[in-house]
DNA sequence: TTGTAAGCGTTATCAT
DNA sequence: ATGATAACGCTTACAA
């Protein structure tokens, strides 16, 4: 057990020492670190004064023990994600969650969530380590930790395929961001619009084809032909192949992601077709080599890092008690390049 | 203040109860959960059964406050660092400390250490909320938090340009892997190679050189041209450029960076020139535009991931009293593709 | 407005 | 090998 002594050694100096120094009791100096109202302003200056002098801190743990609360936020981010860490996605969303959480009272744990250690991991969400839980779950409509918003303030990021009941999520809005792409399109004058579609157990999947066929509905065009693909760069070449076989005309492209829109490129380079000007492209995700290839593609830009900020200030505002909205959608942004 | 019926309304019985359903004190339960030797077999069993069937998870508070200590681990990331996020280097790092520790009893808490918060942070490691801290510091030479070795244990992540006294640090060898990516160039029969180098106020900068010129000493080889760059793609365009005035004959080209090697790319195209037959090129670094600019670049990998769990590991080590090497060095990894 | 004092759930010292 | 019991540093009724 460390004594007085060490701490002193340590320059951090207790609650105690504080109010013996401010003359006052440790209950009054509380009062004062935390802000409370109550306070004489000679007392509240004299404590303060006492604490700069000292250099005290507040000990967490101490704090923590007594108030019941643990000013912590956990980041639970699957393996899968992490694992993808090249994925810009998650290191922008956590970049925009410490920031913000950096500007609070809170602290932010890092939770790697992996199949193995899953049951460890509740444990430790439950175990009054944290005050609520960010729970960022990728493209995949996994959403494990879905239950644990009844017994812990949880914020999701994404949501899943089917919505759960009494969740707080905070997503990018697929359905429009797709529209506003195919929109792209019709507005540099394209009339037969085809789509390579995303997995249809996805949710962005679905959305973003529901997108593509709303634009296309409000602006009174029939759709062209679709093929679903996987999202990998090969589906995206094999889907496009498709297309221009299934319909010669077409002149406009959406691509669900940016990996397939890179297959499709190469499909229509085959074909000797000319990108923008026989068929415009537009992709989604701004990956990181759309600006890089040949021809630089049009994309939606999603806003992780906006998306991180609020799903820091969600979560606080949830365990804060004030009201939240269950869902929060954010925009992406249209990144026009050379291929539409 | 919380009472014992919300604890065990949320599930979390306290060692206590744990206590009196094994039948022993708080004291033997205590020394059970933390693998204490001197506990009777039998006695053991009781209390696991107990823990188990209460689903006991031990208060990490409470712990903390008796102990001192507190099995967390701060990750300091300088803002800069934060701001590019993009860059995979950070995201990797990360992934490899978040997925280090989570196999270990520490807790990872992320700070974002920026101008105007340097004093919080500051306070927040020295308040006792962690037993030790990671410092990532990118490639400039910033040791903001250099002191800190002396009152925590510390472990630096990337070296600053003069070595400080008894830090801890993890760094990647770039001179060595620069010397392995000039003899690469030298295996491939280049004669002439000329070096492209970063600021010589940077470390990287400084050692990449070195490498350079390493390799070319024990070949037996005369240096080509240098030019100093800033890191940049136009610095790179510029500096190719002036090594082709400087010396025609350059049939190598050493660039510390894949962002110089890219402008490098541009000015020997537009010099007519082909890599690799004319000129072959080797960067550094293996950006995320390496695999796909034309041609794909050879290039150094850096072992980030690695970097982030031999940080981990390093840091647990030097909290826990085991000896730690001052200096730990990671090898890069040659990447081969067309352009060298 | 302020102080007193009872916890918060552990760990660790000291007996036994 | 085990059990009392005193910390650990803070919050928060409750009293004054």
């Amino acid at each position: 057990m460390a004594d007085k002594a060490e701490a002193v050694r340590r320059g951090i100096p207790t609650l105690e020492e504080v109010a013996t120094r401010a003359g006052v009791s440790r209950a009054t100096v509380s009062r004062v670190v935390n802000g409370h109202p109550t306070v004489r302003p000679e007392a509240v200056e004299s404590v303060n004064r006492a604490i700069d002098e000292l250099g005290y801190v507040p000990n967490r743990a101490a704090r923590s023990l007594a108030s019941n609360r643990t000013q912590a936020i956990a980041l639970v981010v699957p393996e899968t994600a992490a694992r993808i860490f090249a994925d810009p996605f998650f290191a922008s969303v956590v970049q925009g969650v410490a920031t913000t959480l950096n500007d609070s009272d809170y602290t932010l744990t890092m939770l790697i969530g992996s199949e193995s250690n899953a049951a460890k991991t509740r444990r430790y969400l439950l175990g009054g380590n944290v005050d609520g839980a960010i729970v960022i779950s990728h493209h995949t409509g996994d959403h494990s930790y879905k239950d644990l918003g009844q017994v812990l303030p949880v914020v999701f990021g994404g949501r899943p395929l089917v919505d759960s009941p009494g969740a707080v999520v905070v997503d990018v809005d697929n359905v429009d961001g797709a529209s506003r792409a195919v929109t792209h399109l019709i507005g540099r004058g394209c009339r037969h619009i085809a789509a390579i579609s995303g997995p249809q157990d996805m949710r962005p999947g679905v959305d973003r084809r529901l997108g593509w066929q709303e634009a296309l509905l409000m602006a009174g065009l029939t759709p062209g032909p679709e093929v679903v693909g996987d999202f990998s760069t090969e589906s995206g070449l094999a889907a496009a192949r498709r297309l221009l076989e299934l319909d010669p005309t077409v002149d406009g492209l959406f691509a669900a992601n940016d990996q397939m829109a890179m297959g499709a490129l190469q499909a229509l380079r085959e074909a000797g077709l000319h990108v923008p000007d026989d068929v415009a492209v537009v992709g989604y995700d701004d990956s990181f080599f759309s600006s890089t290839i040949e021809p630089p593609l049009t994309t939606m830009r999603q806003p992780m890092i906006a998306m991180g900020s609020e799903l820091a200030t969600t979560l606080v505002a949830l365990i804060e008690g004030r009201p939240v909205d269950p869902l929060t959608l954010l925009r992406a942004k249209l990144v026009v390049r050379a291929s539409a």
